[in-house]
DNA sequence: TTGAAAGCGCTACCAG
DNA sequence: CTGGTAGCGCTTTCAA
């Protein structure tokens, strides 16, 4: 590779015969400068193609424009979409992006990565990001190892933190939930209109909280509509393919009638359809199903999968901006809550069909 | 959010008693300390949970460890995977990684970033990362637009440059050819064998070198085996689930018959297989398919898809380590191939049921 | 072995 | 409006 000759302010000076007090002040643009110097020093630094060095101005600016994401795995619909938007946004507001995977839990992919999540934690402090968005991982669990939490409040205390995720008492940052389980519930009346009263659930890692709050939902509806609440019909695994497999194996294991039943997202839901399928059970023939969550080809699986749009791009959008707002000082510690959306396609068959299942 | 005390290396000094100079270096272990100092400044560290500052290590030093990577799109598979592996590797490594989501060509998603590609080369010039590493894009055009060679150039002038994609002349970095397309030759043969004479290729973006290269070899196998090249059985849009959609449902109105088709990838596959069910055509019953890009979840589609395994994951590994090689001054255009794997499943029917289509 | 001091490239304050 | 200068937090000579 050649050689690396980097041109600095000094140079720029120099050759526009000002002092760097003056290049600065045209590099930034907010001081006034003589309208033949300004000319000089936008020449030269045309001509050089210089462009301010980051690290020397972060080293005295104090900020970085750089943002730290930390997420279990960006190979998985959910994260990534919402990272898509969430970069968009990041990038409209001038900021670059140090993207970290954790894989914690994400251990269907049988990977994992060395380093603890307090690992990056400290690396966001050294590379003095200039806020740090934490999506899932280990705050996600029901239980929180205690190191976790004290590697989190040592973050949150150097810098502006958002999290989505369930709230850890004394750590100075923004938690935001990601939902609370109402499209759930919507799913499942939906599915009891339908006729079905044997509704099971599948896929989810037990003890995640986004789990959690989906299976207490739907245990919730189940009350609401005075029906049985059986643990044998719920399956959980994880939040891919092969796990929406192995537990839709399981719940079939176990012998226990069903029609219906609700996937975690649609991937699970997938992985389900081909466990049933490898039974000859069909959807939406024999058995029905609603995911939780859409991802965005569910439009274009066989049956056509009808599913609760969650709006994740539209929450990593709000994440982003409210991490932004807490850089700046505004601290919102705003509530959101996007309306699931109940989108109707295929995978009960007949949208209004009521059926007197048995 | 707190007040944000940053302790540095000479608040570590005083309380240990030392220089910073003997500070550096037990942060640097390298040079050598008394042992009580060493123990004193270490106790210091400790306490207050020091770690240097990066941005002025790098100020320094001249190195950031991180590495910037600048793809189309993390939410394609073929992305994901890949970078999935290129982050772990550079981690191994100690690198932490900015990510640049380009969007460009992947306008399937309707979105579409604001800022063109030399943006990213720009800010990764500024933040001073080590190394970056460019996955298709721009890049991948069959005609790469100049303004954008040049913008490349001028990155490749100033950093250690890897690039997934085809050569450019002039330009003084790596550059590595992502396949050759013999996998597509492996497939045509397999569906030859199983007697399909009509053959047809759905998927990818025109003018982009991936799909000119597997297009290229499809034809490549009319010739080899005799067989006319019929245009008509070409069908490109994009790589995405709804691009297979709008490809397959091009290709059917135009009534050119055929009994077999490669997909550009297993998202493409099953737009595409949507497309054929709604004309009542089902796989593999009356049409078979190959996918010559393997995505994860293909082994639980129904019918499970017959794919090639293209290994992106180990090109993701071996890119990501010429990187860090060049980085290190280590020069090796190395030309990587890895043979490519057919992976039979049930796409095309039974693996060798060989059938006379009309 | 150790500390003082000179920067890395830039911003921001100061006096003029 | 402008230039000099003092750092940001660290590494790395250079003497001691």
């Amino acid at each position: 590779m050649a050689e690396r000759e980097h041109i600095t302010i000094t140079d720029i000076a120099k050759e526009s015969n000002v002092s760097i007090s003056t290049v600065s002040r045209v590099l930034n643009g907010n001081a006034r400068v003589s309208p033949d110097k300004l000319k000089r020093v936008e020449e030269v630094i045309r001509k050089y193609n210089f462009s301010p060095n980051a690290l020397a101005r972060g080293l005295i600016s104090k900020q970085t424009k750089t943002l730290g994401v930390i997420l279990p795995d960006i190979s998985n619909p959910y994260f990534s979409s919402m990272f898509l938007e969430i970069e968009r946004f990041a990038l409209e507001a001038g900021y670059s992006i140090l993207l970290c995977n954790t894989l914690f839990g994400g251990s269907s992919h049988g990977i994992r990565n060395a380093k603890e999540e307090s690992y990056y934690f400290q690396m966001m402090i050294d590379k003095q990001v200039d806020g740090v968005l934490i999506i899932g991982g280990q705050l996600d669990l029901i239980t929180v190892d205690n190191n976790y939490k004290l590697a989190l409040k040592r973050l949150a205390d150097q810098l502006p933190l958002v999290v989505i995720g369930k709230k850890i008492e004394n750590i100075d940052c923004i938690f935001i939930q990601p939902e609370n389980g109402s499209g759930v519930l919507t799913a499942f009346n939906y599915l009891y209109m339908l006729g079905h009263r044997k509704i099971a659930f599948v896929g989810g890692q037990t003890s995640v909280t986004i789990t959690d709050i989906r299976v207490n939902s739907y245990k919730n509806a189940l009350q609401l509509l005075g029906l049985p609440i059986d643990e044998q019909l719920i399956s959980l695994s994880d939040y891919y393919t092969e796990d929406g497999y192995s537990a839709m194996n399981t719940l079939l294991s176990r012998k226990v009638p069903f029609t219906a039943f609700l996937a975690i997202n649609d991937s699970v839901a997938i992985g389900a359809q081909r466990a049933l399928f490898d039974q000859s059970l069909k959807i939406p023939d024999d058995i029905a199903v609603i995911s939780c969550d859409q991802f965005l080809t569910g439009e274009y699986h066989i049956p056509r999968l009808t599913s609760i749009n969650q709006h994740h791009d539209m929450l990593g959008r709000m994440v982003i901006n409210t991490l932004i707002n807490a850089i700046q000082g505004i601290n919102e510690s705003a509530k959101f809550s996007f309306t699931s959306e109940l989108v109707v396609r295929e995978s009960c068959g007949t949208p209004l069909g009521f059926r007197n299942y048995t």
